[in-house]
DNA sequence: ATTATATGTAACCAAATGGTTGTATGTCAA
DNA sequence: TTGACATACAACCATTTGGTTACATATAAT
C-alpha cells in the first residue's frame, strides 16, 4: 500500500484563522459540510478545501453519512503540536510549567 | 505614539520550519543575523526576512551591538499559543492532560 | 419522476509567500 | 584610509495560497 502523502503538517494547518475556527467548531460535535459552512460567508467550496488542508494534516476525519459528509475532530496532531511547544516551557520562568514538566517525566507513574 | 501594527500572528510565524528552526537555534543563545545564517544554506537576507516576521509577531527581540545585529527569543506568544492549545485538551482522554488542568485551575495556590 | 439538497471537482484569479540579486550604508581592524 | 565584515533595503520572480464561479453527480423528499 503506497502510504497518504501528508502534504500539510499541523503547523501549516492551523496558520489560517479559517481552520482554526473550523477546529474549534467542529470540536463539539461532528459536523456537515453545510453545517459548517453556514458559519462563514464564504463559499462552500473554500470550506471544502480548509476541510482537506485540515484532513491532510491528521486534524480531522470524516464519514459519509447519506448524501452528508461528516467530520470529527482528531487530537492526535495537536498533542504533537504541544510536545513542540513544550521543549520552550524552560523558557519562560514558570513554576507551573517546571511542575508539569515533572509530572511529564514521570508520567509512568499511574 | 502610533501602534506597530502586529502583520504576522503566531500562528502564521511558526508555520514555517525555517522560521521553527531559527527559533529552536535563538532559544539557546543570542545570536547575529550572519551566525543564524550559517545554519542555512539559503541567502542572509532571506533570513533577515523570516526574522522579521518572527519579531512582527513578538517572538524575538533585538539590540545592536556594534556592526552586528543580535536576536534572542521572547516567548509570550508561545504561551499564548499554549493556552489556545490547552483548549482543546480535554478532547483527548489523557490523565495526564486533566491533571494538568487541575493544576492550573488552581494556579493561585502557591 | 421530479425537485431540492449535499457534495465533488475543474478552471480560473489576485494576493501573499519565500526566495533571489544588486547596491548602499555603517562599523571594525590594519 | 582602506578593506573587510555586518547589515539594510529595493526590485524582481516563481510558486503557493485562499478565494471564486460553473458544472456534474449522488441522495433524499414529495
Amino acid at each position: 500500500m503506497l502510504e497518504e502523502t501528508q502534504k500539510y503538517d499541523v503547523f501549516q494547518a492551523i496558520a489560517d484563522p479559517t481552520r482554526r475556527k473550523l477546529l474549534e467548531i467542529i470540536a463539539v460535535e461532528e459536523l456537515s459540510i453545510s453545517t459548517m459552512s453556514s458559519h462563514f460567508t464564504m463559499s462552500r467550496t473554500a470550506v471544502t478545501k480548509h476541510l482537506h488542508i485540515l484532513e491532510s494534516a491528521g486534524l480531522v476525519n470524516s464519514r459519509k453519512s447519506g448524501r452528508e459528509k461528516l467530520y470529527r475532530l482528531e487530537t492526535e496532531p495537536l498533542q504533537k503540536l504541544q510536545s513542540w511547544l513544550s521543549i520552550y516551557e524552560q523558557y519562560w520562568d514558570n513554576k507551573l510549567a517546571k511542575l508539569k514538566k515533572v509530572i511529564e517525566d514521570n508520567q509512568d507513574v499511574e
